[in-house]
DNA sequence: TATGAATGAGAATTCATTCAT
DNA sequence: CATGAATGAATTCTCATTCAT
């Protein structure tokens, strides 16, 4: 690894501008409020990043990088599709519940990241549903789950449940129930919905 | 009458605006842009619009009216809870399909609504919302739908899954299946799910 | 006279704008606001005068000439050169008193009328100092006054003192004491500044 | 240190407004011009001044700081109130006449100062008044002005008979008499008029 | 590397003035 | 004469980015 990411500044920034950006927006956030909440200079975070459109990028990067992984390392002990499935939704929510500045900038600043940055492409992004689609399919090899579904869709269906769901949770004051129950609920209407 | 929507020009610049916004997403959209793709002056905005904001509430306040009255009228001869949920999919779909600006407006800026608009309190949306979770209640007193579901969770699952896979159809440029097909996989999805 | 002040509208703009510049300042008026006050439409502004700096040199025109004409009427039955500047201070401070939107915009806007009217030229004005230097003269001519004073440097002293006063006096809320008092001594100070 | 003051582009911005503002007025004025005749960018202006409202304040500020303190030092050292009040003339028309920028701007743009600016009080014009009226005051002390006469009035009259004065003396191209003359004359009224 | 003062392009908004009705 | 909707030039202020130190 070359020197950009050795220094821990390059975290500093990463985690100032998720705070940020969580709270004001993308655009409204302005990058000297960034680097004063990492406590560097503003002229710094060009040291580190290209420029503001870089800094988003690269906290979607870091941050969906770290999502997955502990997705990942949540699911592989997991054999049955079926309960893979209620984990994801667990998992997922869970995630967002402890680390809602991510998910509100993934949720909310991904939408419109096709605006501002054509050309970026978040693969990371599309390996996260992935999991879900290759647990449909798992699942449909191992004739659990019907054939017809179409796990390309199944896996935008679930994720935009668990999503919207999320959404509401982190946004509303009052938490009606608790997320672990949406999760149940949720996981349990597709896992009845797309049963063998 | 007042000034306001008595004027063809007031819908000429909700038009343009939509279709700006769509593009370009609402920061990087200029008033002039909108002023110019409406055919008048810049100024003449600012007749109908108190400031740029105002643009787009009055845009999102328009075009859901028109939303929850085509879903209105599309529900109302349908006495049956479970086509109900069915044809409001497969409606939403195809309402997203025919407005496509709207929807990735709707989609897009919603989100980030809370971001800039501190005060907006977008009720047409969540009148929209509480049609999906009225179907479930609905459907639970006539004992088709299973007592333990929570109208608040499926409505934002079912419309998060609608959601998630108009983003992804309307983003995507080759169009794998037909949109009537994910209408009719996700209501069939939900409908075994919460079924009695 | 032509058309132009048949109509009493004109006066009503002339009244609208008086007041409307005295409240908010000859740039922060707007020429809608004078329309509203004086119940027209923004463009029959423009069949009375020529523009905004119009209005301004029309009403200074009208309203110096009222006040000269009052001030001539009040004096001219005065013989006494002392007792003439008595009255003129005593005039001038009431006529403030009276008219206090007229005051502040002759106070304020006279000021800076140099700047954006360059070509103006005041004559009105200059008409009324020389009221004052017109009696300094006949007084000395009568060897009452001093004959080393110069009635050029009265002039301009006398009505400085009166129009400092009056400022204040509009401006302050609580009056601490009668204008006519205040007349009555600033012609003392200059009475016995200037008596042979 | 802050970064305010502390770096001479401050004062060179303060310099440079003064002189666009005696030249074109406030409202005619604009930001670029001052920063353009600074020799700053237009930005910068904004990093040592609020907005275009604060540069005049601040204008005020220090240009009355220097006033009253070249006022103080020139009377410091003479006791006789007499003496003192004619002085002040003279310093006054003197400073006025080395600082014919300052001395426009503080007469024309302080005038409509509460029109733009309602909450500024400007204490130091208050304090440079309140010198003459404290010269009364020690000269009826003394027993050298009369009793009755109010110093509230007298430091208004002084004051605006000066200011009137200096404002022809400065508008008017071809000079009639020299400065001091009028100073002397303009003393010579108010001693001879409030002398015990 | 790190700084932060300086830059200046860019954008929203205002409002005097016009002119078709 | 009167109207007031429409115009668009003009101006303040912001903020991403640079670069001398």
């Amino acid at each position: 690894m070359g020197k950009r990411k050795d220094n821990n500044k390059y975290y500093r920034i990463i985690e100032a501008a998720t705070k940020i950006f969580a709270q004001k927006g993308f655009y409204q956030a302005k990058v000297s409020d960034i680097a004063r909440e990492a406590g560097v200079a503003d002229g710094t975070i060009y040291i580190y990043f290209q420029n503001k459109d870089d800094i988003l990028i690269s906290l979607f990067e870091e941050q969906m990088q770290m999502v997955l992984d502990n997705m990942m390392a949540e699911l592989s002990p997991i054999t049955d599709p079926s309960e893979k499935l209620t984990r994801f939704a667990q998992v997922h929510l869970k995630l967002v519940q402890e680390n809602q500045d991510v998910a509100e900038i993934i949720q909310v600043e991904l939408r419109q990241s096709s605006k501002f940055m054509k050309e970026y492409k978040n693969e990371k992004f599309a390996k996260y549903l992935n999991i879900i689609s290759d647990i449909i399919r798992e699942g449909q090899e191992k004739g659990v789950f019907r054939k017809e579904v179409i796990p390309g869709v199944v896996k935008r269906a679930f994720f935009g449940a668990l999503d919207e769901m999320s959404r509401f949770w982190v946004l509303s004051s009052r938490k009606e129930y608790d997320i672990n129950t949406a999760a149940l609920q949720i996981s349990s209407y597709f896992l009845n919905g797309i049963r063998a």
